[in-house]
RNA sequence: GGCGGCGUAGCUCAGUUGGUCAGAGCACACGGCUCAUAAUCGUGGGGUCGCCGGUUCGAGUCCGGCCGCCGCUACCA
């Protein structure tokens, strides 16, 4: 059985979940529930990034401790994923055990083999930003660019990553693995920045306490980005004895991160070569996503233009807030968010094409069939263009491209509402003619809920149910339900409320 | 500056290896229908495929130049 391992990003809990955040998340639960759908094993994973000196302070600055802080953060992602129904089957909070574990196993053996040295690295600091700026960035020639603080000179020994010690290893990686990347721009810049020339990087703090300790020199802790990446390795029982250590070597490396483009370097630089360093295989796969953008730029706390998920699905209910993520903006390209533009989404292919097409094959089944639903034909125009359109949308869930996949949905609705135009059920007396359009009708919009469940479970739930269905899409055996002819009919189908009413403005 | 990408109908974008490639969706206009959430169906776009030149029997599709926009150019969640 094809394995399945998605990750997103954890999420620093000193931000807000905001819909940036949910847009990766929710991309992630709808390829994790695609390839359940088909029958691939699937373990989906999220969860938080709790270290680092912002946390701390922010703790700090409440009176209480980081660990409190951390603990009042973190379950406002895990709830705000459970309002948008993401089905992950693990939430990871880089303080838990088992992640300092984990953390102080994998950089260890990094160090064991050598890859990690003691070093000294001198640079020039913004405490309020709590980093290192390179002499050009400078404004005024000694003032951090974002606060406009003069930056001191700080010099620290810290350990260091052999980092270009691996510069080699990574182009031959890129290159045997040409899609382990994708999409191509990204790996491309990521591959261009390797043959740049690759610097060793520092890993460890001895300026603060908030972090994972260094096992072999308990005054450093790993610096934050070092401790969030193997979360990923974590969660799957990396380096753990018995049982769920053997979990590790089902799951790794055929691994799926999904992550924005904005940490492109730390997923495809750093993180391979770190996996390389500690002997095991790099990721599988990684794909990187754009940004959504408000008024033409990134949600951020600092621009105070962040929309919360919350809001959305309060205003348009949580199947269209998915459907929208998942549809309006492909995965690898920005995309504008406006509520304009999901009202207008929402209208097109929501009311109108969906919900309204469910709603007319429920009536005219309701006058002409008594109300039961008749069995598909196996001929006819829907019978010959519905198999095609179903394998393009599997392309696209296939390709991990849920835009795709939807978009070739919504060509079966268009087909659909088209053939009932033709022919004109409404019109005619109950009879062969009738029953083929409507069984036709039914039958795709029995695999359009098929097609659309990653994104909108709920509603591809409903509609099964509405068209007299046991069970719910995708739980009758992969890949079968897919071909053209499984609705058999006979069964009650039931008219039911819009599922998507019309909005006005 | 260097490397990479982009510029196709009002909007968002598809367009494999050059020859029905000038397209889709949305928006708009006109017509049909009235089963349906005033939804749906059909028809319509005369777009210099950023500009100039070149290769070719033939180029959004290859080559050169130019203009405009964007990304990356290291320790920024």
């Amino acid at each position: 059985m094809p394995r399945f391992y998605v990750t997103t990003p954890i999420y620093y809990v000193n931000d807000a979940p905001h819909v940036g955040h949910a847009y990766c998340t929710v991309n992630a639960d709808a390829l994790a529930r695609w390839h359940r759908a088909v029958g691939d094993e699937v373990f989906f994973l999220t969860g938080t990034d709790e270290h680092g000196q912002k946390v701390a302070r922010a703790a700090e600055e409440h009176g209480v401790t980081a660990q409190e802080w951390t603990d009042r953060l973190a379950p406002r992602f895990a709830e705000a994923w459970a309002e948008l129904e993401i089905s992950n089957d693990d939430f990871i909070r880089t303080t838990e055990p088992r992640h300092r574990q984990a953390v102080q196993r994998f950089l260890g053996t990094i160090y064991d083999n050598g890859w990690i040295v003691k070093d000294t690295y001198a640079g020039l600091y913004c405490v309020d930003c709590e980093q290192y700026y390179a002499a050009d960035e400078l404004v005024d020639g000694n003032r951090c660019p974002v606060h406009g603080r003069v930056v001191e000179t700080l010099e620290e020994e810290n350990y260091f990553f052999r980092l270009s010690a691996f510069q080699d290893r990574l182009v031959e990686w890129y290159e045997a693995h040409p899609d382990a990347v994708v999409p191509e721009s990204k790996r491309n810049e990521a591959l261009s920045f390797i043959k740049g020339g690759l610097q060793d990087i520092s890993i460890t703090r001895t300026s603060i306490d908030w972090g994972v300790p260094v096992p072999w020199d308990d005054r450093h802790v790993f610096y934050v980005w070092y401790d969030a990446l193997v979360n990923y390795l974590t969660a799957i029982g990396y380096g753990e004895e018995g049982p769920h250590g053997a979990t590790f070597e089902r799951w790794w490396p055929a691994v799926h991160h999904l992550i924005g483009k904005e940490i492109i370097r730390f997923h495809c630089v750093w993180w391979p070569a770190m996996c390389m360093a500690a002997g095991i295989d790099p990721p599988a796969a990684i794909q990187v996503h754009g940004w959504l953008l408000v008024g033409g730029e990134k949600m951020s706390k600092s621009k105070l233009n962040q929309i919360t998920p919350g809001e959305l699905i309060a205003d348009f209910g949580v199947d269209a807030v998915r459907y929208h993520l998942l549809r309006d903006t492909p995965l690898g390209s920005d995309g504008e968010l406006s509520v304009e533009g999901i009202v207008a989404r929402y209208n097109a292919d929501l009311a109108n094409n969906l919900g309204n097409l469910v709603a007319r094959v429920a009536t005219v089944v309701g006058s002409k069939c008594a109300g039961v639903g008749p069995a598909a034909p196996a001929s006819g125009r829907l019978a010959r263009a519905v198999p095609g359109l179903v394998d393009e949308a599997v392309a696209g869930w296939a390709r991990g491209l849920p835009h795709l996949g939807l978009e070739a949905a919504w060509k079966v609705i268009r087909e659909a509402n088209a053939e009932l135009e033709r022919v004109e059920p409404w019109k005619a007396d109950p009879g062969p003619v009738v029953d083929d359009a409507l069984g036709g009708a039914l039958e795709a919009l029995r695999l359009v809920a098929l097609l659309v469940s990653p994104a909108m479970p709920g509603t591809a739930a409903e509609i099964w149910r509405r068209i007299g269905l046991p069970g719910v899409p995708g739980d009758g055996g992969p890949g079968h339900e897919l071909a053209w002819g499984g609705y058999r009919g006979g069964v009650g189908v039931e008219k039911g409320p819009a599922l998507f009413p019309r909005r006005r403005g």
